[in-house]
Parts: structure tokens; C-alpha cells; sequence
DNA sequence: GTCTATAAAATGATAGAC
DNA sequence: GTCTATCATTTTATAGAC
């Protein structure tokens, strides 16, 4: 057998300069906002290319497909929430006043971002029907959990404290996820705020009790 | 003015017959099925028509577009609930029995049921997007808050109880629609176990909570 | 009421100039 | 890297025979 020459290709992969980043970024931020907008069942890749001031060839040099580029949507918001984790919010000092303060905040966003929220629900349940991208759905909600677990506890470093936050964080998130579709659907302000008082007690609740097992235990 | 006669359209609109009843129920069914099956996505009239074998024309001469047949889909899915709500269910007596025993079936019906359940939030979803048909949300919410509502108390002809049965189902549906998006997410059924767990015992507490205050204040 | 055939528009994607 | 122009399908929807 005779000797195989082994060419490097050095072409740039699109978006690899940094014009080129910026337009793929703004590529998937014009997404966003046309699915913010319309929702799913109106997100064409033309609207998109308008969304994002691109003609409709270029989305197709950044994104070989109209689902790749979804699925880069969706890491994209999962970006941003890990960035979110990373500045620090200000919250009480007692773990369980600093939960209902997270869900109070949380309440407040969903209220005035009923186009992101559903375009957010709208992502995940594309990428649970997407065969082969139900990692990402996995991948949103553990980012999620690592943002509020970390958020319960001032100091996480205790291994049985980081466990307790992100139990604590996973059934914030049931509840806010469940809320959201239901104050939307509902749209009576009074009860939800009612539920979101139920919650708030609730999630006191499950902390507490959380904290006692952990103490019996040592 | 002369006189004005006025014509009574005997024309039998679409699905007045006995045959015509029969074939748009088949339509909505193979909608159903075909948008559990492939999701919101892959929903086209010619995929619906071939799942209700029923050739495209057909499926035109009963809707008169695709929206007006989703919205049908969804409408067929809350006169299933109310459907199912007419029908008894073996629960115990003990109210806070009761309610825990509901959240066990939802969980092992939302476990071997993921197309029907995505499928769901997905109607969901279009009808919070579709403009003018919000209140099909809002009556699909308000058919399951009837539904596990009423089966909270074993009698509820008391006013307060039926409050009390509302605001705890409505409180379960939150839990219920998150844990399903989130179970299907983390694909890790020890850890949606303990968070059933931890509904349940979030559940009871509020229910017995509710129960408190009513007894103070009568 | 159901069908075949087809219209009319929209959609995801590509070729190739610049 | 971005554009214009265009392709190849697919999609919703209708006309009209039976």
C-alpha cells in the first residue's frame, strides 16, 4: 500500500471569524424574538431571516438546517441562564426567605414575558419530540436546577446542602413551570396569586423538612 | 317596502347526518393520533387525513381550515376529561387519602402516556398562541379543576369544601403539568419518584391547611 | 358526502454571482 | 460572508365529477 497524503483543511467553518459569530448570533437572536412573537407554528426560516435583518440564504450558510438552527436556539437560552447563575443576586440571608424570595421574582418575570415563557415551553417540548436532541430538553432543566439550587443556600459548599437545593430547586421549577401554563390559560390574576402563596408555603415547607431529615441523620 | 321573503336553508350543514357525525369524529381522532404520534410539527392536513383514512377533500368539506380543526382536537380532549369525570373512581374516604391517591394514577397514567401528554401541552400551547381562542385554554383548565375537584371530597355539596376541592385541584394540576415536563426532561424516574413523594405530602398539607382555616372560621 | 385533480401559495434549501 | 434568483417539494385549500 502506498503512502496516503493527509490534507489539513483549513477553510473556516462558518461563523468562525468574527463578523461571521456575530451575524450566526444574530441569526439566533432574530429567531428568538420571531418565536417570542408568533410562536411555532408561524417560525419559518423566512420569518426568522427578516427577524434578524439576514437574507434567508444566509441563515442557510450559518445553519445547515431549520432544526439545527432551533436546537441552537434552545442552547442559546440555556447559555443565558448559565450566565445569569454567574452574577449574584441579591437575596435574604435565611434559606427559606430566600426561597420565596426566588419565587416571587420568578412571579414577577412570568407576569410581563408571556411571549418568552411560552416560546421557552414551546422549545422544550420541540426538543422532546426532536429524536436524538432530548438532551438538550435534559441539558435546560439542569441548568435550571444548578440556578436555583445554588440560589438557596448563601453557602453550598456542604454536600448535603447543594443535595437539598436542587430538591428544593427542582420542585420550584414544577411548580413555576406548571404555573405559568395555568395563570396564562386561567388569566384571573387572584387565583394565581392564590397558588403562588400556596407554593411559596409549600416549598417553606419542603425545605424545612428536608433540613430536619438531615439533622436526624448525623 | 314591499315584503321580504324569507328562504329557511334546509341545506344540512357538515356533520348533521348520522354518516357525517361518524366521519368527523374519525378526522378528530386521527388528528389526535397523528399529533401524539409526531408532534405539532410534523402535523399536516395530509398526514391527519391519512391517519383518519379519509382522503384531504374530505377533511376540507368539515373544517374549514386546519386551525378550526386543531381547536376541535383540543375541544374533543375536554369532552373526553368531562367525559371521564362522569364516571366513578374507586378513591378512599379520607380526603387527604383521596388526594394522594389521585396523584399516584396521574403519575402512573403520565408514565406510559409521554405522545398524549406532549401532545396535550402542545394543543395547549397553539390555543394560548391562537388569537381569540384563549378561552379554550381556559376551559380545558377549568374542566380538569372541575374534574379533580370534585373528586377531592367523596360529598361536596358544602360550599366551602368545594372551594377547598378547587383551590387544592388546581394546586395539583400545577404540580401535574410541570412534573410531566420535567419527568420527560431528566428521563431519571428515581428522582421524579421522590418529587412525586414530595407533591403528595406538599398536597396533603395544604389540603388539611385549607381544612384548618375553614374550622376556624366557622 | 366523498372522491380525483389541481390550483395557489408557501416552505426549506441550493447555485452561483459578487 | 452575503446576496439574488431559483428549485423542488410540500402545504393548505378549492373545483367539480360522482
Amino acid at each position: 500500500m502506498g503512502e496516503t497524503a493527509i490534507t489539513i483543511r483549513a477553510k473556516t467553518a462558518p461563523g468562525a471569524t468574527r463578523k461571521g459569530v456575530e451575524t450566526r448570533n444574530r441569526i439566533i437572536k432574530g429567531a428568538r424574538e420571531a418565536l417570542e412573537e408568533g410562536g411555532m407554528e408561524a417560525l419559518t426560516t423566512r420569518r426568522i431571516a427578516a427577524s434578524a435583518d439576514v437574507k434567508l440564504a444566509t441563515l442557510h450558510y450559518y445553519f445547515e438546517s431549520k432544526e439545527s438552527l432551533l436546537l441552537a436556539v434552545l442552547e442559546d437560552l440555556i447559555a443565558d441562564m448559565e450566565e445569569a447563575y454567574r452574577q449574584d443576586v441579591a437575596l435574604p440571608k435565611a434559606p427559606e426567605d430566600r426561597v420565596e424570595a426566588l419565587i416571587r421574582a420568578s412571579w414577577r418575570y412570568i407576569q410581563r414575558t408571556r411571549g418568552k415563557q411560552i416560546a421557552q415551553q414551546e422549545l422544550t417540548l420541540y426538543a422532546l419530540r426532536t429524536k436524538g436532541s432530548e438532551w438538550l430538553a435534559a441539558r435546560q432543566y439542569n441548568a435550571y436546577i444548578d440556578f436555583y439550587g445554588h440560589l438557596v443556600f448563601e453557602d453550598d459548599r456542604d454536600e448535603d446542602l447543594r443535595r437539598i437545593g436542587r430538591a428544593v430547586a427542582r420542585q420550584m421549577l414544577i411548580g413555576i413551570d406548571g404555573i405559568i401554563l395555568q395563570s396564562y390559560a386561567l388569566q384571573d390574576l387572584s387565583t394565581s396569586n392564590d397558588d403562588i402563596e400556596a407554593l411559596i408555603t409549600a416549598m417553606r415547607g419542603y425545605l424545612r423538612r428536608l433540613m430536619v431529615e438531615r439533622d436526624k441523620g448525623r
